[in-house]
DNA sequence: GCGTGTCAAGTGAAA
DNA sequence: TTTCACTTGACACGC
Protein backbone atom coordinates (compact mmCIF):
# COMPACT_ATOMS: atom_id res chain seq x y z
CA UNK A 1 0.00 0.00 0.00
CA UNK A 2 1.38 3.55 -0.92
CA UNK A 3 -0.53 6.46 0.12
CA UNK A 4 -0.16 10.11 -1.75
CA UNK A 5 -1.80 13.11 -2.30
CA UNK A 6 -1.54 15.58 -5.83
CA UNK A 7 -0.17 18.04 -7.95
CA UNK A 8 0.83 20.37 -5.02
CA UNK A 9 3.12 20.42 -2.50
CA UNK A 10 2.75 23.27 0.07
CA UNK A 11 5.70 22.41 2.19
CA UNK A 12 8.19 23.14 -0.62
CA UNK A 13 8.51 26.85 -1.99
CA UNK A 14 8.36 25.67 -5.51
CA UNK A 15 5.60 24.88 -8.05
CA UNK A 16 5.21 22.04 -11.00
CA UNK A 17 2.37 23.77 -12.00
CA UNK A 18 3.51 26.95 -12.67
CA UNK A 19 1.52 28.48 -16.11
CA UNK A 20 1.02 31.12 -17.83
CA UNK A 21 -1.62 33.29 -20.00
CA UNK A 22 -2.22 32.20 -23.56
CA UNK A 23 -1.59 35.49 -24.84
CA UNK A 24 1.83 35.89 -22.59
CA UNK A 25 2.95 32.89 -24.89
CA UNK A 26 6.76 32.46 -26.18
CA UNK A 27 8.90 29.59 -26.60
CA UNK A 28 11.22 31.49 -24.34
CA UNK A 29 8.38 31.39 -21.26
CA UNK A 30 7.66 27.89 -22.07
CA UNK A 31 11.28 26.46 -21.77
CA UNK A 32 11.62 28.79 -19.03
CA UNK A 33 8.65 27.64 -17.21
CA UNK A 34 9.05 23.75 -18.32
CA UNK A 35 12.17 23.93 -16.88
CA UNK A 36 11.58 25.20 -13.12
CA UNK A 37 8.31 22.63 -13.32
CA UNK A 38 10.37 19.83 -13.89
CA UNK A 39 12.79 20.99 -11.08
CA UNK A 40 10.17 21.25 -8.69
CA UNK A 41 8.46 18.17 -9.44
CA UNK A 42 12.54 16.44 -8.99
CA UNK A 43 12.19 17.73 -5.79
CA UNK A 44 8.73 17.21 -4.76
CA UNK A 45 9.74 13.51 -5.29
CA UNK A 46 12.74 13.42 -3.26
CA UNK A 47 10.59 15.02 -0.11
CA UNK A 48 7.90 12.70 -1.05
CA UNK A 49 10.86 9.84 -0.82
CA UNK A 50 12.17 11.26 2.58
CA UNK A 51 9.15 11.31 4.28
CA UNK A 52 7.36 8.15 3.01
CA UNK A 53 4.98 9.31 0.63
CA UNK A 54 4.98 7.11 -2.34
CA UNK A 55 1.97 7.58 -4.64
CA UNK A 56 1.68 10.56 -6.38
CA UNK A 57 -0.43 12.80 -9.07
CA UNK A 58 1.66 14.81 -11.37
CA UNK A 59 0.02 17.93 -12.28
CA UNK A 60 -1.40 18.13 -16.09
CA UNK A 61 0.36 22.10 -16.18
CA UNK A 62 3.79 20.77 -16.20
CA UNK A 63 3.86 22.05 -20.27
CA UNK A 64 1.55 24.30 -20.02
CA UNK A 65 -0.52 24.48 -23.24
CA UNK A 66 0.82 20.79 -23.94
CA UNK A 67 -1.79 19.77 -26.32
CA UNK A 68 -2.63 23.43 -27.60
CA UNK A 69 -2.25 24.78 -31.19
CA UNK A 70 0.06 27.71 -30.03
CA UNK A 71 2.57 24.99 -28.81
CA UNK A 72 4.39 23.75 -31.85
CA UNK A 73 7.74 23.59 -29.91
CA UNK A 74 9.15 20.30 -29.65
CA UNK A 75 9.47 19.92 -26.11
CA UNK A 76 9.39 16.39 -26.14
CA UNK A 77 13.14 16.54 -27.50
CA UNK A 78 14.18 19.57 -25.63
CA UNK A 79 13.28 17.81 -22.20
CA UNK A 80 13.72 14.32 -22.85
CA UNK A 81 16.85 13.68 -20.99
CA UNK A 82 15.44 15.73 -17.85
CA UNK A 83 12.44 13.36 -18.21
CA UNK A 84 14.25 9.75 -18.76
CA UNK A 85 16.43 11.19 -15.39
CA UNK A 86 13.03 11.68 -13.36
CA UNK A 87 11.99 8.56 -14.14
CA UNK A 88 14.74 6.88 -13.47
CA UNK A 89 14.02 8.39 -9.75
CA UNK A 90 10.71 7.25 -9.66
CA UNK A 91 11.63 3.36 -10.86
CA UNK A 92 14.68 3.37 -8.36
CA UNK A 93 12.22 4.53 -5.75
CA UNK A 94 9.57 2.62 -6.82
CA UNK A 95 6.70 5.50 -6.75
CA UNK A 96 3.56 4.67 -7.86
CA UNK A 97 2.61 7.57 -10.42
CA UNK A 98 -0.55 9.23 -11.86
CA UNK A 99 -2.26 12.17 -13.76
CA UNK A 100 -5.50 13.61 -13.69
CA UNK A 101 -6.94 14.98 -17.43
CA UNK A 102 -8.80 17.78 -15.62
CA UNK A 103 -13.05 18.16 -17.03
CA UNK A 104 -11.95 19.30 -20.70
CA UNK A 105 -10.78 15.86 -21.48
CA UNK A 106 -14.65 13.93 -22.63
CA UNK A 107 -14.26 10.66 -24.86
CA UNK A 108 -17.90 10.65 -25.40
CA UNK A 109 -18.93 14.31 -26.76
CA UNK A 110 -20.75 14.56 -29.26
CA UNK A 111 -19.05 17.49 -30.88
CA UNK A 112 -15.78 15.87 -32.49
CA UNK A 113 -13.84 18.84 -32.17
CA UNK A 114 -14.28 18.17 -28.16
CA UNK A 115 -13.21 14.51 -29.04
CA UNK A 116 -9.92 15.46 -30.73
CA UNK A 117 -8.85 18.08 -28.02
CA UNK A 118 -9.52 15.50 -25.97
CA UNK A 119 -7.45 12.95 -27.37
CA UNK A 120 -4.62 15.49 -28.01
CA UNK A 121 -4.46 16.12 -24.04
CA UNK A 122 -4.41 12.35 -23.57
CA UNK A 123 -1.62 12.25 -25.67
CA UNK A 124 -0.02 14.88 -24.13
CA UNK A 125 0.08 13.64 -20.53
CA UNK A 126 0.64 9.95 -21.78
CA UNK A 127 3.95 11.45 -23.58
CA UNK A 128 5.07 12.81 -20.44
CA UNK A 129 5.14 9.13 -18.70
CA UNK A 130 5.96 7.34 -21.58
CA UNK A 131 9.26 9.67 -21.83
CA UNK A 132 9.71 8.62 -18.44
CA UNK A 133 9.64 5.51 -19.59
CA UNK A 134 7.54 4.49 -16.87
CA UNK A 135 5.64 1.13 -16.91
CA UNK A 136 1.59 0.16 -17.49
CA UNK A 137 1.56 0.64 -13.72
CA UNK A 138 1.55 4.74 -14.02
CA UNK A 139 -1.78 5.40 -14.90
CA UNK A 140 -3.93 8.78 -16.20
CA UNK A 141 -7.72 8.96 -15.18
CA UNK A 142 -10.56 10.34 -16.32
CA UNK A 143 -14.35 9.92 -16.22
CA UNK A 144 -17.29 8.81 -17.78
CA UNK A 145 -17.70 12.17 -19.58
CA UNK A 146 -20.92 13.57 -20.47
CA UNK A 147 -24.68 11.87 -20.50
CA UNK A 148 -26.50 13.86 -22.99
CA UNK A 149 -29.75 12.29 -21.83
CA UNK A 150 -29.15 9.19 -23.10
CA UNK A 151 -26.39 7.12 -21.35
CA UNK A 152 -26.82 3.92 -23.31
CA UNK A 153 -25.48 5.83 -26.09
CA UNK A 154 -23.05 8.36 -24.08
CA UNK A 155 -21.33 4.92 -22.78
CA UNK A 156 -21.32 3.70 -26.55
CA UNK A 157 -19.31 6.18 -27.71
CA UNK A 158 -17.37 5.93 -24.84
CA UNK A 159 -16.39 2.56 -26.12
CA UNK A 160 -15.94 3.34 -29.57
CA UNK A 161 -13.68 6.50 -29.01
CA UNK A 162 -11.59 4.19 -26.64
CA UNK A 163 -10.95 1.47 -29.14
CA UNK A 164 -9.51 4.02 -31.45
CA UNK A 165 -7.44 5.66 -29.08
CA UNK A 166 -3.28 4.93 -29.83
CA UNK A 167 -2.04 1.97 -27.69
CA UNK A 168 0.00 3.85 -25.36
CA UNK A 169 -3.14 5.50 -24.13
CA UNK A 170 -4.90 2.79 -23.92
CA UNK A 171 -2.32 1.09 -21.72
CA UNK A 172 -2.57 3.67 -19.68
CA UNK A 173 -6.14 4.89 -19.24
CA UNK A 174 -8.34 4.20 -16.63
CA UNK A 175 -11.54 5.46 -15.39
CA UNK A 176 -13.43 7.10 -12.33
CA UNK A 177 -16.27 6.77 -10.68
CA UNK A 178 -17.82 10.12 -10.41
CA UNK A 179 -20.35 11.89 -7.99
CA UNK A 180 -23.48 12.67 -10.49
CA UNK A 181 -23.07 10.74 -13.94
CA UNK A 182 -21.11 7.64 -13.64
CA UNK A 183 -21.47 5.35 -11.11
CA UNK A 184 -19.33 2.46 -10.48
CA UNK A 185 -21.85 0.11 -12.17
CA UNK A 186 -21.40 2.47 -15.19
CA UNK A 187 -17.87 1.96 -14.93
CA UNK A 188 -17.38 -1.83 -14.80
CA UNK A 189 -20.33 -1.78 -18.13
CA UNK A 190 -17.45 0.25 -19.74
CA UNK A 191 -14.91 -1.71 -18.48
CA UNK A 192 -16.75 -5.05 -19.48
CA UNK A 193 -16.29 -3.77 -23.25
CA UNK A 194 -12.90 -2.49 -22.77
CA UNK A 195 -10.83 -3.67 -20.17
CA UNK A 196 -10.25 -0.41 -18.89
CA UNK A 197 -9.51 -1.13 -15.17
CA UNK A 198 -11.62 1.43 -13.01
CA UNK A 199 -10.35 3.82 -10.22
CA UNK A 200 -12.27 3.74 -7.06
CA UNK A 201 -13.75 6.98 -5.38
CA UNK A 202 -14.84 6.26 -2.26
CA UNK A 203 -16.37 9.60 -1.75
CA UNK A 204 -17.97 9.63 -5.21
CA UNK A 205 -19.28 6.22 -4.44
CA UNK A 206 -21.09 7.21 -1.32
CA UNK A 207 -22.87 10.28 -3.54
CA UNK A 208 -23.60 8.20 -6.49
CA UNK A 209 -24.66 4.34 -6.06
CA UNK A 210 -26.18 1.33 -6.96
CA UNK A 211 -26.38 -0.18 -3.29
CA UNK A 212 -23.02 -1.45 -3.48
CA UNK A 213 -21.85 -1.62 0.02
CA UNK A 214 -17.78 0.04 0.67
CA UNK A 215 -16.94 -2.61 1.03
CA UNK A 216 -17.91 -4.51 -2.11
CA UNK A 217 -17.47 -2.05 -3.82
CA UNK A 218 -13.09 -1.93 -3.74
CA UNK A 219 -13.57 -5.77 -4.26
CA UNK A 220 -15.49 -5.15 -7.49
CA UNK A 221 -13.16 -1.75 -8.61
CA UNK A 222 -9.92 -4.10 -7.67
CA UNK A 223 -10.90 -7.00 -10.01
CA UNK A 224 -10.94 -4.87 -12.45
CA UNK A 225 -6.63 -4.16 -12.59
CA UNK A 226 -4.85 -6.89 -14.38
CA UNK A 227 -1.37 -7.57 -12.45
CA UNK A 228 0.78 -5.44 -14.77
CA UNK A 229 -1.49 -2.49 -14.21
CA UNK A 230 -0.18 -2.69 -10.66
CA UNK A 231 -2.56 -2.67 -7.66
CA UNK A 232 -5.70 -0.62 -7.32
CA UNK A 233 -5.51 2.65 -7.65
CA UNK A 234 -8.60 5.15 -5.55
CA UNK A 235 -8.71 8.62 -4.70
CA UNK A 236 -10.14 8.68 -0.68
CA UNK A 237 -12.05 11.87 0.50
CA UNK A 238 -14.83 12.91 2.82
CA UNK A 239 -17.59 15.14 3.15
CA UNK A 240 -16.73 18.71 5.15
CA UNK A 241 -19.24 18.69 8.04
CA UNK A 242 -21.95 21.03 7.24
CA UNK A 243 -21.10 22.03 3.81
CA UNK A 244 -22.27 21.65 0.32
CA UNK A 245 -22.67 18.48 -0.93
CA UNK A 246 -19.32 16.69 -2.57
CA UNK A 247 -17.40 19.58 -0.57
CA UNK A 248 -13.72 18.03 0.74
CA UNK A 249 -13.01 18.41 3.82
CA UNK A 250 -9.84 20.80 4.96
CA UNK A 251 -7.68 18.66 6.58
CA UNK A 252 -8.30 14.35 6.73
CA UNK A 253 -10.46 13.05 9.83
CA UNK A 254 -8.47 10.30 11.02
CA UNK A 255 -11.56 7.89 12.46
CA UNK A 256 -13.07 8.44 9.19
CA UNK A 257 -10.24 7.01 7.55
CA UNK A 258 -9.51 4.37 10.35
CA UNK A 259 -13.20 3.47 9.55
CA UNK A 260 -12.56 3.51 5.85
CA UNK A 261 -9.63 0.90 6.47
CA UNK A 262 -11.53 -1.87 8.31
CA UNK A 263 -13.67 -1.98 4.77
CA UNK A 264 -10.06 -2.64 2.54
CA UNK A 265 -10.91 -6.74 4.01
CA UNK A 266 -6.86 -7.64 3.10
CA UNK A 267 -7.27 -5.82 -0.07
CA UNK A 268 -4.01 -4.08 -0.92
CA UNK A 269 -4.22 -0.96 -2.55
CA UNK A 270 -2.59 2.74 -3.35
CA UNK A 271 -4.44 5.87 -1.54
CA UNK A 272 -4.40 9.51 -3.09
CA UNK A 273 -5.59 11.47 -0.72
CA UNK A 274 -7.91 14.41 -2.48
CA UNK A 275 -7.46 16.79 0.70
CA UNK A 276 -7.30 20.12 0.85
CA UNK A 277 -4.12 20.79 3.04
CA UNK A 278 -2.33 17.90 0.59
CA UNK A 279 1.01 16.62 2.01
CA UNK A 280 -0.38 17.23 5.85
CA UNK A 281 -2.87 15.42 5.55
CA UNK A 282 -0.94 12.58 3.66
CA UNK A 283 1.41 12.57 6.23
CA UNK A 284 -1.05 12.24 9.21
CA UNK A 285 -2.92 9.13 7.09
CA UNK A 286 0.62 7.39 6.28
CA UNK A 287 1.49 7.57 10.78
CA UNK A 288 -2.22 6.02 11.18
CA UNK A 289 -1.27 3.45 8.46
CA UNK A 290 2.34 2.32 9.94
CA UNK A 291 0.47 2.50 13.12
CA UNK A 292 -2.44 -0.12 11.97
CA UNK A 293 0.52 -2.16 10.44
CA UNK A 294 -0.84 -1.56 6.79
CA UNK A 295 2.45 -0.34 5.86
C1' DG B 1 3.72 46.33 -3.61
C1' DC B 2 -0.77 45.11 -3.33
C1' DG B 3 -5.97 43.70 -4.54
C1' DT B 4 -8.69 41.32 -7.65
C1' DG B 5 -10.78 40.01 -12.20
C1' DT B 6 -9.83 36.52 -15.07
C1' DC B 7 -7.90 32.46 -17.22
C1' DA B 8 -7.81 27.14 -23.47
C1' DA B 9 -10.88 23.81 -22.91
C1' DG B 10 -17.06 20.78 -21.12
C1' DT B 11 -21.12 19.37 -18.79
C1' DG B 12 -25.03 19.55 -15.89
C1' DA B 13 -27.41 21.44 -11.86
C1' DA B 14 -28.68 25.30 -9.33
C1' DA B 15 -29.79 30.02 -8.97
C1' DT C 1 -30.35 32.76 -18.91
C1' DT C 2 -26.48 32.89 -16.11
C1' DT C 3 -23.66 31.14 -12.57
C1' DC C 4 -21.44 27.63 -10.23
C1' DA C 5 -18.82 23.37 -9.29
C1' DC C 6 -15.64 20.31 -10.77
C1' DT C 7 -8.14 19.21 -7.45
C1' DT C 8 -9.14 26.06 -8.53
C1' DG C 9 -4.81 28.36 -8.00
C1' DA C 10 -2.30 31.85 -9.58
C1' DC C 11 -1.39 35.08 -13.53
C1' DA C 12 -1.15 39.68 -14.61
C1' DC C 13 -3.31 43.99 -14.86
C1' DG C 14 -4.34 48.32 -12.60
C1' DC C 15 -3.82 51.09 -8.84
Amino acid sequence: MKIGYPCINETLPCSSATTFRLASYSEERLIQTVTTNFDCLQKILEFNVQNGLLFFRMSSDMVPFGSHPINSYNWKDHFKDTLVSIGNYIKAHQLRISMHPDQFVVLNSPTERIVQSSFAELAYQCAIMDLMELDKSAKLQIHGGGVYGDKPSAIRRFVDAYHVLPDNIKARLVIENDDRLYSLQDCLEIHEQTGIPILFDNFHHECLNNGESMQEALRLASQTWPPEDGILMMDYSSQAPGERKGKHTASIELDMFREFLTHLNGLDIDIMLEIKDKEASALLAKELLQELNFI
